[in-house]
DNA sequence: CACCAATGTCACCGCGCGGTGACTATCGAG
DNA sequence: CTCGATAGTCACCGCGCGGTGACATTGGTG
């Protein structure tokens, strides 16, 4: 078999394989904007027809993007950040800032959000669905699994707006270099940080443990 | 002189005027993926060509438009949201408050702010300018003008982070009608508007002045 | 009036897009 | 070897885009 010939596999698992590839190669590298038949097509030397016919168009490749692609943290890594992120600050802030990390350090899934504000395709609903459910997961496994205590404090809307500041700033650091005064180097994310955690300590109560 | 009638007005004020009311329509109707010198003609009835003649092109238009409109809250509308907002909290969360109200009341806001997460071309970066430093204004008022004393806290930090939650969750409350599991509703409103004084009494404490 | 600059219209170009039908190449089954 | 299904190629369509040149219309000035 000659494996590492150019041109077509004939082979559709390889084939689709490699148009995913090209998805994800396209959306790191371009964002959504640039993202259609043509350019996948293009950037997987394949032939756009190969969509249509395997994928059903580009709204089945991008499912089959998100199935293959594991662009979201899992609520494993933002714990194992946290575990690691000593014990002088509260977890839940812990947590948040493990979470800054695990986005930032995806380029992928900062796309994926920019995408999710710009617009509301079916193609964005696709993606969408596995995660809104992370933040529960998170917090549910928090208390049952870290024995934390919340009491008097809506640590939903709290969480969630931080998170949302999270995807805001990480978001646009792609393009800017700074926001509200603050210089997104790496002085500038630990200020971040550093606010996330003393804004936990001061809601939850710092717990050195 | 035939005021009201349909198509060309013959005077070229009037003309860039309607190239620029359709520009805001379009935006606020459709936000930035459909702009570009067809649709904005069409929508204005007018010829595109004269959208060269007149601004050099699409970008001279967006520039015009930008100077032509008050999409940004001011310090002022922020100051009086707070002084209204009573006095259990703290100032500045006050000033959060009337930030988020201030945003979520202008559809034309969030389009650019979405706009400007989704990409980097020189159309954004032209309506940029004047806001970047609201947030300075803001505090270097509610210093100097309101008497808020801080200290021992990254003030910047954390509004930047509480401005950016703010951005992030108006912006997707355009499409989604829920995020960490609260519903986007009046109700959910309130919880993150209360999740932000409490943030801000927490941190600086509450002053029942 | 004649003239001219400015205003606005129209037709057109090249391009890349999404999408499709007809074709060829490959390979395994009988 | 033959045949048929599958994998992949190619040429083409209609469309809307950004952009431009040639024309028509208007209104003020001498």
């Amino acid at each position: 078999m000659a494996e590492s010939r150019r041109g077509p596999f004939h082979d559709r698992e390889r084939s689709e394989k490699a148009l995913i590839d090209a998805t994800r190669r396209l959306i790191a590298r371009n964002g959504f904007k640039k993202l259609g038949v043509n350019a996948v097509a293009r950037e997987a030397c394949l032939d756009k027809v190969l969509i249509y016919r395997y994928f059903d168009g580009l709204d089945g490749l991008i499912r089959a993007f998100g199935k293959s692609t594991d662009f979201w943290p899992t609520a494993d890594e933002i714990f194992r950040g946290a575990l690691e992120g000593g014990d002088r600050h509260h977890f839940v802030g812990r947590m948040m800032v493990a979470y800054l990390r695990a986005v930032r350090a995806r380029p992928l899934t900062l796309e994926i959000l920019a995408w999710e504000m710009a617009d509301r395709t079916s193609l964005v609903e696709i993606l969408e669905g596995a995660r809104e459910s992370l933040g529960q997961e998170l917090m549910g496994r928090a208390i049952t699994e870290h024995g934390i205590v919340i009491e008097g404090t809506d640590i939903a809307a709290v969480t969630g707006l931080m998170a949302a500041g999270i995807h805001y700033i990480t978001v646009r650091s792609r393009f800017i270099d700074g926001f509200n005064g603050i210089a997104l180097d790496e002085d500038g994310w630990r200020r971040y940080e550093s606010a996330l955690l003393l804004i936990f300590d001061r809601l939850l109560g710092a717990e050195p443990e």
